[in-house]
DNA sequence: ACTCGCATGTCCAGCGCTGGACATTTCGCG
DNA sequence: CGCGAAATGTCCAGCGCTGGACATGCGAGT
């Protein structure tokens, strides 16, 4: 009984040739809804599974996609994969997450290894891994589809999703700066990530477009993490004239802010606004609660897996930001300037 | 030049015969050190990558393992994943995330059909999946050896690796007694979580052995999550005689009350002391940081891992935790009692 | 009545590897 | 020197499925 069902057990229930249920496996045309139905009954019947092994190794596809990432940000790859495997499971494809470490010298291998052991038909690479050189090229070589969630580098060839990275840091710089403030700290994300720029330049062009001078004093490189957050805020905290706001390029760092402005007494936001980015469930964690960008993530990965699933042109998918307010900006005690 | 390399190309190169080169790959006995030398050499020089395919339907071990896992903290399954991950690089096997919802009443045959599918030689369940019936029976009837980690209920026929949850929790009780509470509010656990009790009867053993009187409307039941953590504070703060320390069975609660306690201008650890369970990444995150059990999650998983791959005998291990001092805990201003 | 196009069946090779059965050679050691 | 163990080879079937080539039956359109 606990023999598992083959395609044959199955042909035989339904009264048709293994061929034909293999017609029904892989969406084949020329096959009647009556006979379809019959073979699907059986195949339930049987609880039949079709051997991933078996069909791949026959020439067909795995219908397996991998998702490779590596980014230290739980929160992150939580609603990256999620995304994903949601989307998966609806397409009934399986779903590989590997992990990689994108200095590693030979990643490259890696990814070839993956590709050829797994025959994965496709890949969904997040960031950071979308502009790693080695990846892109082992990729490229295998001759394999592949989508990339929020690339920094635009590459005509190869499909993506991503939000207006720019657009949203110009957002929430003017949002500060309509609540009164004018000098307002900047905490860069690490270099690797490209996003880190395309922020810092949001920032700048608001700051710009109100003829506020840009004071690069002001702008902090962090790391994303937590630690880096703490450090930055305080470099800024310590400044002979400090912001009376300080807008970190993402919700770990705008953590660390939050945290030394903390331990230093200084309360928020009445005493310094904080704002974050991505809107992950830390911002909703801290206290208090940040008002930060909300980054579509689940989203961004749900839609580059449909893209890479349907598989057919190159696609390019811009997806929507939104500014949260929470409870970390209120207008400044003492206008600045 | 980027066909895939064959185990014939292998063996050609190798000057042997293709037996022999699948006798090295499988770790056969018989292999002289100077052939296996020649063969992987060969393998290395042509990128030469065993079809996972190819071996899981020639009928021997597929090489892969599956985490199955259903557990909405990201923070969890991040180090979880991560333990597993580690572990299955060293050991060149392949491993299989898998999410899925215990509730669903179709968790036993989806659980199945990855097994027949993919044909994973083993599998990791982590909690809550350690304790679904569905998921156990499908298992066994499979036939597949498969490791708990943190499993509630006992299993003599199974694996497992875990904590000692009780201990712990009546560690931390008994030092914020030590400090000087006498009334500590609880918060508990979800029900499928087994753990929770295990918690909450450590708390109690420690109560019990200061001869304390358990007073059931110091318990709240949550469900591990930042909301019931903030519910339960609202709870336990009006309280008529409210409680000089809270004590979250895990950290999202610990922080959810954190916040409950900032929005009402409540000092911490001056006024109330706060301690969470778990020693996530948010325990460092949030301010203050949170006191807390160093649950050690990532070692649970690479044991389990460990575990599984050698695969002999039925394994039960016990991880020790730790309590980490941080800034969440202080003396009671008022002696309650 | 005669095509078509759809729906199905038959037959067979082959994906890349392993396992079993067995043969052969080499080598150390008593 | 002879024997058994170690080291390798040969040969072949088979895992479960798909794809291609081709045959066939059947109903609809002209």
């Amino acid at each position: 009984m606990s023999e598992r069902a083959n395609i044959r057990d199955v042909a035989a229930m339904a009264g048709v040739a293994v061929k034909t249920v293999s017609r029904v496996l892989n969406g084949h045309p020329y096959v009647s809804a009556d006979t379809r139905a019959r073979v699907e009954e059986a195949m339930q019947k049987l609880d039949f599974r079709p051997s991933v092994a078996a069909r791949i190794l026959s020439g067909s596809k795995s219908n397996q996609i991998a998702l490779i990432y590596d980014n230290h940000s739980p929160f992150y790859m939580f609603q990256i994969q999620t995304g994903c495997w949601e989307q998966c499971k609806q397409h009934n494809i399986r779903l590989l997450a590997q992990p990689v470490d994108v200095t590693d010298p030979t990643v490259g291998e890696q990814v070839r290894g993956l590709v050829t052991e797994t025959h994965v038909d496709g890949i969904i690479l997040s960031s950071p891994v979308t502009d790693c050189e080695p990846v892109l090229r082992a990729l490229e070589a295998l001759d394999l589809p592949f989508v990339r969630i929020s690339p920094g580098t635009n590459h005509a060839l190869t499909s993506s999703v991503f939000m207006d990275d720019t657009q949203a840091a110009d957002d929430m710089t003017t949002y500060l700066i309509n609540q009164g403030h004018r000098r307002i700290g900047f905490i860069k994300g690490h270099q690797s990530h490209m996003a880190s720029e395309d922020r810092l330049f949001g920032y700048r062009r608001a700051l710009d477009r109100v003829g506020i001078q840009f004071e690069p004093s002001l702008v902090f490189e962090g790391e994303f993490d937590f630690e880096s957050g703490v450090r930055a805020a305080q470099y800024l905290l310590d400044l002979p004239e400090v912001p009376t706001a300080i807008f970190a390029s993402n919700d770990d760092m705008a953590a660390g802010v939050l945290a030394e402005a903390h331990s230093r007494g200084i309360e928020i936001p009445t005493e310094l606004s904080v704002t974050g980015f991505d809107d992950t469930t830390l911002a909703r964690t801290v206290w208090p609660p940040l008002t930060t960008i909300h980054q579509p993530m689940a989203e961004l990965a749900q839609t580059a897996t449909e893209i890479l699933i349907a598989g057919n042109e190159i696609t390019h998918r811009r997806l929507p930001h939104s500014l949260i307010e929470r409870a970390s900006v209120a207008p400044p005690l003492r206008k600045t300037i």
